[in-house]
Parts: structure tokens; C-alpha cells; sequence
DNA sequence: ACTGTCTGAGTAAACGTTTACGCAAGGAGG
DNA sequence: CCTCCTTGCGTAAACGTTTACTCAGACAGT
């Protein structure tokens, strides 16, 4: 923070008051073409920028929004805020980006000084399922990405993982009966539609057994050898190839290396499906086949809808929750 | 932004004046332990929050900071922001992320954003060669990362890629002297110094022919065109297995699969050097052998330096530039 | 010539803080 | 009892804006 030419001294200098001053800058009342031309010119040449803070000050409005992220370094949630950050400076808000490195109490604290900064509305990802409107300032527009929060009075977005798994779960069962699903330790909402809808589909399709795996959180080799371990038992001894639907696109990687160190023939005796189409579906060999999400649509709807919130519009009652729909990418691993 | 309780309903509700409630707040000036309690019950009771807009209005200090950075979607800038955003976290400031999509523009726009919301400093990553003091207030602090800047005023942070280089070629050199170097389209300060690296790490070992590659910008699939025909003419009919030098880990991955597809065997005839560690390095198979860059490290050095110049400290003569050194990890490709 | 409207622009309050300054009360020291 | 210091706290200015009021002068209509 610096020491910068102030209104005052345009005033001044153009031999002016403030308020004329301010109402050629913000083009609003009125003032003569000839008092505009000199003001504008002083300004321009002094390189005279105005100063938000006094006006967000002023006018209770910061054009600054917040935005939660659990962890920037996952390449869903980096693009997805990349791309919201881009529609929201389009229409002249900036954005805060928070990492919350998944904790409770950093969201907490992340909540509390965005609000003294005044943020003019809040979007979260994946916030925990106790995320609500107790702690925020009732008025505050909020939309949630992802992760569907407890309270419905608050406008959610995220992909359809349901439906997402349920065309991953058809698209295994049209090449191999014998299935399994390998899951992480921890499960999110997104993680509970992808298992339902992989396991309704079975029970659909009157498919009554399938391998199931979790994942327990560790170094990628840890991870790995839970994978070979299950991997091994799952393989032995059974005529028909098996399909994996393995709920992260790092699962799945770790599966696909764990299949060639065993010698496993992917797609001929192990078929792998991911899920999100992270960058590394694309330089594993050979490319995963998974559901991609679609972050483009994703951000639009949670910005646009913040916007609307921003501008004192209400959401319409079909509004509040929107589910965006996933894609199914075929490549090597099926 | 919303109407919330102030420090003058503070003062109110507990019968003293707003100087009285300010300097209980901030524990400064004096007062009696009998108000002390008596405001503090009443702050808590009505959950007030310091407006932080009037604070750094009043104050010329807003305990924010803005970063710029070309792609925060490119898991080295993730990573480096991540943590540098955790460490100004920790001693009060937060971070107003901007991405400047590679866009001179966009970059110049943000500056002056973040100016006119008054940042108490600027971290750049990557800015262009062009980035300098003419657009900043004089007294901002500021440091720049990963690409120098042309103007030496400039505190820079920034790995030590030259040196990077030349263990990548010594190490590539003890297997084979039939060498190759693959680079981006783009040239950046960091690709020229790892260029330069390679090719003085030839010289010095009196290797006088080596195979080059610019990949122009694409999909993955023109990309993968392009190095295939390099590939075919490079290892035509030679002796000796190549080892190339990717100037980074897509084009080392895109290098491994295309190799795959060429039935090359890897590392027998072709031995593969990446460079960043990025995540898919770890998902290659076999994993790739690559240059890792301390995100922790420069993160550090960047934020303690910003640090030091917001609390009015100059940097020491040795200060303004720094190089941090990398590691060589040795995996699957060579 | 009187009234009314319009135009251009200035005055001052307000946004929510912090803090320099001042002052009353109380106690200590002579 | 007078002086002086200390303590606790209130008053008011200041940070840089925006904007509701106000008002003088110009001009038009009667």
C-alpha cells in the first residue's frame, strides 16, 4: 500500500471540486463537455487510479468474490477455477482463491476474512457436508461446486457422477460380466452417486457379484501394492477378463502400471475405466478410457448464478441444484 | 457485501465510545480491565467482525498480497502458488490469485486491479521479459519467479535450470553419447537456461552432433505426430540407443508413448530424460527419469522475501537473485 | 418582468476504522 | 493544600470515495 495521488488533488488541479471530479470518472450527473475534457486530461496525466478500497468503503460493494478450494494442485478443481475466475473478471469481479487444504477449521477461518473483506459473494468447493449458512452473513450470495452441502436453502452445482457411472457401469458390462470397483479411503458425495450408480446398474442388469477394493490414502506405492495384492486375487484363475471401474483417474493409472509390472494385458484381460479425464488419463499407455467432467459448463452455471445472486436476483426454484452432465471418453484401456 | 453490526454499535451497546472498543480490539492504548470484559462480552454476543475495508482505508495496509501466474492449471504453478499462499497465510495476509493467461494484457490489467485495491505486494510468476517498475507505484514490493525479469531492481526467485540441465546431461552422457534435445515452441528465460545447459554440457565433454527437436505448439496428437517422424529419422539405422532431453515432462511423456507405438524399447534403445517431476511423470510406465524443481524451497524464498520488503526491510545485495537448486530422479526411462 | 426549468457545480455527510489530543479524576509527594 | 503524574476514556480528524442537497445563473414561456 503506497502513498498515491488522491481525488482531492485531481480536484485541485483541474480546479474543480471532488464531486464534480467523481462524477466524470463514473460518468454520472452532471457536468459540462469542457469541465470533462480538462478533468479527464488532468487524471491522465497524473496517472490517477481510483482507490477501491474507499470505494467498497463507500458503496458496500468490493466487485471481489471468494472462492473455497480444498486443494488447488487437482487438476478438476484448478481448471474449474480457472475458468470461473476468467467469467467472473469478465464481468469486473476478482477473485480470491483460498486453499483450504481440505481442513474444516481453515474453511472456517478462510469464511471469516473474506467476510471482513467484504467479499461480495462466495463460491465453495467441496465444502464439507456441514457447510452452512450459520456461519456466513445471511445475505451472502453463495453458490456450492461439486460437493452438495447440507443446506438446501444453498444453490448447488456439480457433475451428474451418478448418471457418469452409470454409463461407465454399461460400458464395462457390454464387454465382461466380472466387475469390481476400487474406491479411495475417503468418500465424498461425488464418490457416493459414482459407487450408486455403479452398483445400481449391476443390480439392474441382475449382475450379483462384483470385487471391490478400497484404497487406503499413501505414498503412490503404497497404493500400489494394495492394487497388486488385489489385483492378483482378482485375476487368478478367471476365464472371462476383468472390468475395473476405478472411481479416480489416479486409481486407475496406478492400476494400469500395476497391470503391466504383473503382466496383466490391458485391454485384453483387464479392462480399466477412470474417471475425470485428469491429464494423466492422456499420457498413460494406453489412455485411460474414462467420464470427463465438464468443468467449461460447471463454471459457467456456478458464476453465472453468483452473478445473478450478486445482482439481487433470486434463483429460480429448479435453479437452486443443477446437475451437469458427463461424458464418456473411449480409449485404450477398454 | 452486507450490512453487519459496527464498532459504533459496539461502543453503544457497551457505554463507551468507538476509541474506547477500538483499542480493546487491538489491545492498544489504554484501558480498564473492567471495560476490557465488558466490550469483548459484547462483541462476542453480537459476533462482530472488524470491517477490513474501512481498516486498510484507514490504515494504507491491507494484509493482501496478489500473485500473478501464467496457467495456474500447469501443476508446477499450482504447486509453487499453493504454497506460497499457505505461507503468507500464516503470517496474515491473503492472497488474491490472478490468472494472466499468458496475455501481456490480461497481466498489465491486473496490476492495475490489484493496485487500485491496494495489495500490500506482488508475487509474479513467469511475467514477461517486459515486466517491469514503469507500471507499479515505486514502493510496491515485489518479486518475480521462475522467469527473470528484464529490470534488475527486481527481486527474482527462481530454480537453478542451468545447472538442471547439465546433471540431466551428464547423466544422459555416462549412458550414450548419441544425444538429442527436445524443446517447446515458446521459448522461456528458464528453457533457454536449460537449452544452454545442455548444449555447454556438450561441449565440454567435446560431443560435437546432437539431434534437435522444436515441438510447435498443438494437441497432443500433433504433437505426438511431429516427434514420431523425429523419432524414425533419428533412430534409423544407428548403433547406439538415443537419449533424449525433454524440456519438460508432457513432451518426455508424449515421447515415451510415441516410442511405445514405434515398438522403441525404453530405456534399451531409447533412454528419456523429463524435467519438473510433475505428476504424470509418476504415471508414465516406466516412469520417467526427470529433473524435480523445489516448489517448497522456492515458495520459501519467495515469500519470505516479499515478507521482509512489506515490513519495510531492504533485501541485501545477494538477496535479489536467488537459484534454487534441483534434484535428479533417476526412474524408469533411462 | 415574473416565474419556472434546466444546467453545471460546489458543500458536506457518510461509509467504519484508528489515533492524536485533551481532559477529569485520583493518587503521590512535598 | 498545592502540584504533578498516571489512568481511563471521550472528541474529532483523517483515510478516499460517492451522492443527496443546494444554489446561482441562463434561458424560455407567459
Amino acid at each position: 500500500m503506497n502513498k498515491k495521488i488522491s481525488i482531492k488533488k485531481i480536484a485541485e488541479l483541474s480546479g474543480v471540486s471532488v464531486a464534480t471530479v467523481s462524477r466524470v470518472i463514473n460518468n454520472n450527473g452532471r457536468f459540462s463537455e469542457e469541465t470533462r475534457k480538462k478533468v479527464l486530461k488532468v487524471i491522465r496525466e497524473n496517472n490517477y487510479q481510483t482507490n477501491n478500497v474507499a470505494k467498497s468503503l463507500r458503496m458496500h460493494k468490493s466487485y471481489t468474490v471468494g472462492i473455497l478450494v480444498p486443494d488447488i494442485t487437482n487438476p478438476f478443481f484448478s481448471n474449474t477455477v480457472q475458468i470461473i475466475e476468467k467469467n467472473l473478471f469478465e464481468k469486473g469481479y476478482s477473485t480470491i482463491i483460498c486453499n483450504t487444504a481440505r481442513s474444516r477449521d481453515k474453511e472456517l477461518e478462510y469464511v471469516k476474512i473474506l467476510e471482513s473483506k467484504i467479499v461480495d459473494g462466495l463460491i465453495v468447493i467441496s465444502g464439507f457436508k456441514t457447510f452452512d449458512r450459520k456461519n456466513l452473513p445471511d445475505d451472502l450470495p453463495v453458490i456450492c461446486i461439486d460437493r452438495s452441502p447440507a443446506d438446501s436453502t444453498i444453490a448447488f452445482v456439480g457433475s451428474d457422477h451418478y448418471e457418469g457411472a452409470v454409463m461407465a457401469t454399461e460400458f464395462l458390462l457390454a464387454e465382461t460380466e466380472n466387475l469390481a470397483i476400487v474406491k479411495h479411503d475417503e468418500q465424498s458425495s461425488s464418490g457416493s452417486e459414482r459407487v450408486r450408480g455403479f452398483e445400481e446398474t449391476l443390480f439392474k442388469e441382475k449382475v450379483e457379484k462384483f470385487g471391490s477394493l478400497i484404497v487406503s490414502n499413501g505414498s503412490q506405492n503404497d497404493q500400489q501394492k494394495q492394487i497388486k495384492k488385489f489385483l492378483q486375487d482378482e485375476m487368478n484363475g478367471s476365464k472371462q477378463p476383468l472390468g475395473v471401474f476405478a472411481l479416480s483417474d489416479t486409481l486407475a493409472a496406478n492400476i494400469l502400471l500395476v497391470a503391466h509390472d504383473l503382466s496383466i494385458k490391458v485391454p485384453k484381460q483387464l479392462k480399466i475405466m477412470g474417471f475425470d479425464d485428469s491429464p494423466i488419463a492422456s499420457y498413460c499407455s494406453p489412455q485411460l478410457t474414462t467420464i470427463r467432467q465438464n468443468e467449461i459448463l460447471l463454471a459457467k452455471e456456478a458464476s453465472g448464478k453468483l452473478i445473478k445472486l450478486m445482482n439481487g436476483e433470486n434463483l429460480a426454484r429448479d435453479e437452486i441444484v443443477k446437475k451437469i452432465p458427463v461424458q464418456l471418453i473411449v480409449r485404450g484401456t477398454t
